[in-house]
RNA sequence: GGGGGUGUAGCUCAGUUGGUUAGAGCGAUCGCCUGUCACGCGAUAGGUCGCGGGUUCGAGUCCCGUCACUCCCGCCA
């Protein structure tokens, strides 16, 4: 017989009746009557009841052992009674008669229990993580998502792509996200940084003459925190092909991201082939370029409208006037909502720092068209009526206006658009509605220094023909550059690179670096660029975004075994944490205290 | 850097208008209980009400400050 377990707690059935078997695994739980007690034995597997009554003389002692120890018990398989059978369980029509035991693992009295379906503050669960992880539901996400790397992995290379790995101690990059530095001890005053995302590798990869990357590759930021963005350390999958176009990326991810989400999920899947919106369209219609396009819901620009005579709403075509836009939501059959609907909408945009959402509902009554609500009155029937042809509004619907700069007017309709879709609850959550953001502008305006400035990567490459490329109006000029968003969230993004130096000296000087300000900046990549590079493009999709939407989970830590909390701190490592003067001192490194 | 929320027993939470000795469930300890699977019943222990200051005859409750956790904005090419 083997040493600690001959079965896990998931595998004894029926079948195994009157065998003789040891299973190892913790305490999950005691039912004791006294003189019948009955344990939850639980591993990684499953949970397998085992039973033991006072007529054998152990009784008295596994009576006594806490929950969450780790115990081996020996036993014989015992089909329970019909009425006495868990379905829930695999192993519910049997239980284990327990004839011996051994403590493998003793325990001290729980900070918080395993065994509950209660929450609990996120610093006690950071903090014995390791016991976090034992209970139920986060352990199988962590489950889940080894299983879909793995598959990733296995999809990949059956798409013809190889791993290949990158280095993790790297030089500092001076545009994008904040680095986190690495302190050279061979060079003093000298600095390595953690690779934001292996960019410059996997391009230099291709240039190396392999043709299709992949990596589950590790990346470093030194950023703020969200619900789903951990600070520190995150995973992509970071992808470069050579010889590709846009679509022949697209056709790759889109493959690869419906058979994982298929797999994984028993949600639809709204599109297979994802539409593809142009940054300008998702701007307008979305006001983000992160859409939730399960959200029905649409914008449309009814600035001129405010120009009309037959208009008399002061307030906003004053500030049209002034220059700015008007922008407005439709909702369908919204007449019979009560007053307290649209209320809380205007409610809501005030409290989001808005002048708020002023709105009307579209009536009909002798064949006359008119506004019923606040603002209603100020527009006339003609008005109403150009209002419906702009926005495809009908007598029943109502429409929700925001009046401002356009920056502002797109970010609010943009968070309006999930408020009031949540509240008609018109969002299908049984949906992964994915799509491709296309056509990003190459540059846009700096808000502070007006100057113009990359609006994403830099290494992209334009759109259009590169030798007949207008370089006098930047701001026109669109990049081959896309994201994919999935359900509002942005899963990743990506561009055809830009592989022609001379051409990435010009682009460059549009934003104000001229050629050595380049040559000192990305040296490595120019000068590999210099000796026979092929086109290639690539895309990095967020491996922990993905399994987040496949486990149903808002943030990510759900799926994240070990990660760090909002101050980027491992409390249960205690990280980061002071070091030693003698280690100082060989990196020649001062500390200065913050005051 | 800024804004919101939370902080009361080991854990999850309740605590009225400021008023006597701060409660419940789970867990722990002890006792009873032979078919439970959130077992049941009884008892006991367990509290610097995050911390500091203030107002008050009196503060878990009101005010100011501060810390921690969290959500959001900034940031994340």
């Amino acid at each position: 017989m083997k040493k600690y377990r001959t079965h896990t707690c998931n595998e004894l059935n029926i079948k195994n009746n009157n065998e003789v078997v040891l299973l190892s695994g913790w305490i999950n739980k005691k039912r004791d009557h006294g003189n019948l007690l009955f344990l939850d034995l639980r591993d990684n597997y499953g949970i397998t009841q085992c039973v033991i009554d006072n007529k054998n003389q152990l009784f008295n002692k596994i009576e006594k052992i806490p929950l969450e120890t780790v115990v081996q018990f020996e036993g014989k398989v015992v089909k329970r009674e019909k009425e006495t059978i868990n379905k829930e369980l695999n192993s519910g029509e049997i239980e284990i008669k327990i004839t011996d035991f051994k403590i493998l693992g003793t325990t001290k009295e729980l900070p918080l229990p395993v065994f509950s379906d209660q929450e609990y503050s996120e610093e006690i669960r950071l903090k014995y993580r390791f016991l976090d992880l034992r209970r139920a539901k986060i352990h199988k996400n962590i489950n889940l998502r080894s299983k879909v790397i793995s598959y990733i992995r296995k999809e990949m290379e059956n798409l013809g792509f190889l791993e290949y790995q990158t280095p993790i101690l790297t030089s500092s990059s001076p545009e994008g996200a904040r680095d986190f530095l690495v302190p050279s001890r061979l060079n003093p005053g000298k600095f390595y940084a953690l690779p934001q995302a292996p960019q410059q590798f996997k391009q230099l990869i291709m240039v190396s003459g392999f043709d299709k990357y992949f990596q589950i590759a590790p990346c470093f930021r030194d950023e703020d925190a969200r619900a789903d963005r951990s600070p520190g350390e995150f995973y992509q999958l970071d992808i470069e092909m050579s010889f590709v176009n846009q679509n022949d990326i697209f056709e790759v991810v889109e493959k690869l991201l419906n058979n994982v989400f298929e797999k994984f999920s028993n949600k639809k899947i709204q599109n297979q082939k994802f539409p593809k919106i142009t940054y300008f369209d998702s701007m307008l219609k979305y006001g983000t370029d992160k859409p939730d396009l399960r959200n029905p819901l649409e914008i449309c620009d009814l600035t001129k409208i405010f120009n009309r005579e037959d208009v008399k709403f002061e307030l906003f075509k004053k500030l049209v006037s002034e220059g700015s836009i008007v922008r407005a939501i439709i909702t369908k059959d919204t007449n019979t909502k009560p007053r307290s609907f649209f209320d809380n909408i205007d409610k809501w945009a005030k409290d989001e720092g808005s002048s708020g959402l002023a709105y009307f509902t579209l009536e009909k009554e002798d064949n006359k068209i008119s506004g019923k609500g606040p603002i209603g009155k100020f527009f006339s029937p003609e008005a109403c009526q150009e209002i419906m042809k702009i926005s495809n509004a009908e007598i029943g619907d109502s429409i929700f206006f925001a009046c401002g700069q356009k920056k502002d007017v797109e970010k609010l309709l943009s968070l309006a658009r999930d408020k009031i879709a949540k509240d008609l609850n018109i969002i299908d959550q049984n949906l992964f509605a994915f799509c491709w953001i296309v056509d990003y502008p190459m540059y846009e305006t700096d808000d502070k220094t007006g100057k113009i400035k990359f609006s994403h990567n830099p290494f992209s490459m334009p759109q259009g023909d590169i030798n007949t490329l207008n370089l006098n109006n930047p701001l026109d000029i669109k990049a081959y550059q896309y994201d994919i968003v999935c359900n509002g969230i942005e899963l990743s993004s990506g561009a055809i690179r830009n592989h022609i130096p001379d051409l990435m000296y010009k682009l460059f000087a549009l934003a104000g670096y001229n050629k050595k300000a380049v040559e000192n900046k990305f040296s490595g990549m120019i000068n590999a660029l210099s000796y026979g590079a092929p086109p290639h493009g690539g895309i990095a999709p967020g491996i922990d975004r993905i399994v987040m939407l496949l486990a149903n989970e808002k943030n990510i830590r759900e799926v994240t075994m070990f990660p760090l909390n909002q101050n980027a701190q491992d409390l249960m490592m205690n990280a980061p944490s002071s070091v030693e003067d003698d280690q100082l001192k060989e990196l020649n490194i001062n500390i200065t205290k913050k005051e």
